[in-house]
DNA sequence: ATTTTTAAGTGTTCTTTAGACACGTTTTTT
DNA sequence: AAAAAACGTGTCTAAAGAACACTTAAAAAT
């Protein structure tokens, strides 16, 4: 019986970080919430909550996003470990950073008030408790490495979107302006769109067509060696 | 006084487990341990130990590190934790992983037989302990990663080095062949490297040119806007 | 001593990719 | 009728990546 050979070392409290992104008005933005509880009530910080004996990390990710948002099976990723030995006063406490990309129309907009939570254009994030600010930064970093690399950014968009749409969600992430010529023949060259009969008619009388991501396609592209890279 | 407020939660042991790289031969190595202790005693395992209470995972990826090593002032990353539920029989642990790149012509071989450590190529890793082998490939799909932005093959190879190490180095990183005079050129367009007057004669009787990693100007050329990439 | 082998060193050409760049259409507003 | 706003579309140029071969030095083999 192989119990208990551990004993002598020290245990920590774990908890759990959410950077949420979301995309409107042109706009990256995240949801940050006001601290209920001390140390550092009523300031703003990251959604988190403390990792439970019974679950691994990813599902305590799941479950503080759940609570916040009302969402299932979003997009999420492992971070980073923060470990400074004050970095929380109240308690030696580690955390877990992960980031969360979901269709900002899709959230339940009762629960965020009900939890007391704000969007916050990325641009205009306020200070943050502890170390949550260094966390939405390297947040940000790796979210704009990975849109260059992986198709993700259909995350933070709806199912059906304009190209125009795509255009300023990359331009939003990367922070700089694209060539609009460019950007849609790049896009076009990969061959993972569906162009609809539909079209957007909300920013002109004209309409723009809109499109959806084709993923059965994109993966059976990877599987043939194809690279996305933007 | 704001002491104890999450007296309520679950505490955790944490420990830290590293994957040190080496480079020897062409070839790219891990340097792995024989457990001796329970659970899993005998077995092939990554170096690690147990966060204490009054140190960051920073400091205790170092302390660990120069404990089978003898070395200090290692690059070293943290790469990811790994938290199922029963990843560890014994009890329940979680697990940060961090990656380091020695010049492995320099590591202490009086230690490293101490603490039964061997060193293996990473194609022939054998079956580690628990998610250990999961974390070996997350780490060289990162190293493989870093390597094509990050100037960090120096840190695998001996402070002189000819161009046909560095070549074989980034040959076994991203596991495929590169054109000798393609690769030479690029390199010699970062203008990074200082060329030095002695040769190395190990290889063969005519000898080849001993190269320096140039890191000030490097710097230097980074803060101008400069982008390694391989 | 001649030939063969091994490693070092060095440029050019072609192909692909990235970046710059402008105008006609539709529809609403004035 | 003219102006303004959003949509949509193609070409040309520059830069980077990829393919590719021979000469020299020295030692090893015959």
């Amino acid at each position: 019986m192989i119990i208990n050979s551990y004993t002598n070392e020290d245990k920590v409290l774990l908890a759990v970080d959410c950077i949420i992104f979301g995309f409107d008005l042109e706009e990256l933005k995240i949801l940050l919430v006001k601290r209920s509880f001390e140390p550092e009530k009523g300031k703003w910080s990251l959604i988190g909550g403390f990792l439970k004996k019974e679950e691994d990390l990813d599902v305590a990710a799941i479950r503080v996003l759940h609570h916040l948002t009302g969402l299932n099976n979003i997009y999420m990723e492992q971070l980073y470990t923060y470990s400074k030995v004050d970095r929380d006063p109240a308690d030696r406490t580690l955390s877990v950073a992960y980031y969360a990309l979901i269709d900002i129309a899709k959230h339940d907009r009762e629960l965020i008030e009900q939890n007391s939570a704000k969007w916050f254009p990325i641009k205009s994030t306020p200070t943050l408790i502890f170390d949550h600010n260094e966390m939405v930064e390297r947040a940000m970093a790796r979210l704009r490495r990975r849109a260059l690399s992986k198709p993700i950014g259909f995350e933070l968009l709806q199912q059906k979107f304009t190209m125009r749409q795509l255009q300023k969600l990359y331009e939003a992430i990367l922070g700089k302006k694209l060539d609009k010529r460019n950007f849609i023949s790049k896009f076009n060259s990969f061959d993972i769109l569906i162009k609809l009969d539909e079209k957007d008619m909300s920013s002109s009388k004209k309409g723009a067509f809109l499109y959806k991501f084709n993923e059965e396609k994109y993966n059976r592209k990877v599987e043939e060696g194809f690279n996305f890279k933007i």
